[in-house]
DNA sequence: ATAATTGTAATAAATTTTATTACAATTCAA
DNA sequence: TTGAATTGTAATAAAATTTATTACAATTAT
């Protein structure tokens, strides 16, 4: 997908990592992600749902860490929030062509491949890693 | 990118392997993607620039693979025509927010090393054995 | 000459993504 | 117990991206 969702989740993720002593609210991510609050909200409700993210409502209210961050994973962030496939949309391709029968259907298992591969290499990073990149 | 073109233009190339006897035209090949003609030429234009298809116009002219089938790797196919990041897009991030401020140095860095992971499973892959899938 | 085809520009339509507005529900704290 | 701050969510609008369509000059075979 050519949208922001999961570098918009692994800096909400960050920021409740690196401050986890206090519940921060979506005004204040979204200030430090530069989009908009509603859309961190939206965000964090499908953080929430994997368990990564804890909310608290009302006056002093605000979000933080669901998990220790060493038990989050880069790879859980991303099949959190990318749903499509990673080489792209496929088309609809012609039932009546030979080729165009068959073509969805191996273009995914080339499509599942490469994916294991690149999810194994973010299943080796931990959030906590990444926010030790900070200093 | 959430776009179809790394799918349609493998898609492309599929065909002329497979009728590697005489020249395609976008018209046919249109029809076996089933998108539009103009679509298929552009996308043709792109790969004729790599290399890896040439074209011969007027009567009779057509599309057909500009080096043999063994010598192009998936990975070429991915990289010629999907310029964009594989973790999807980056935010514009607050520069006055310590996080903000280094957070797209860092999620690049993550992404460059996911990328080459997956795209060193697409190198081992080439046109010649997809087209072997076809059957 | 005619017909088929590429190459490309211009524009429109469709889809996806992001932003905005609004407000009920919740919670703290004075 | 009232007021202020905050989440959760719906509805809508705006922006950006992607795909489709129309048009036509240039090229080539017959």
């Amino acid at each position: 997908m050519n949208n922001n969702r999961f570098s918009t989740s692994l800096h909400i993720l960050t920021l409740l990592c690196l401050e986890n002593d206090r519940p921060l609210s979506s005004d204040y991510i979204a200030g430090s992600i530069n989009i908009n609050p509603v859309l961190v909200r939206k965000e964090i409700g499908a953080l929430t749902k994997l368990g990564l993210i804890k909310s608290k409502q009302g006056k002093n209210g605000g979000y933080s860490l669901g998990k220790a961050p060493s038990d989050i994973t880069l790879s859980d962030i991303f099949r959190g929030v990318s749903p499509s496939n990673i080489l792209g949309r496929f088309n609809n391709t012609n039932p009546k062509c030979p080729v165009g029968n068959q073509f969805n259907h191996h273009i995914n298992k080339i499509s599942q491949r490469a994916e294991a591969a690149f999810l194994s290499d973010l299943q080796a990073q931990s959030l906590e890693d990444f926010c030790g990149k900070f200093i």
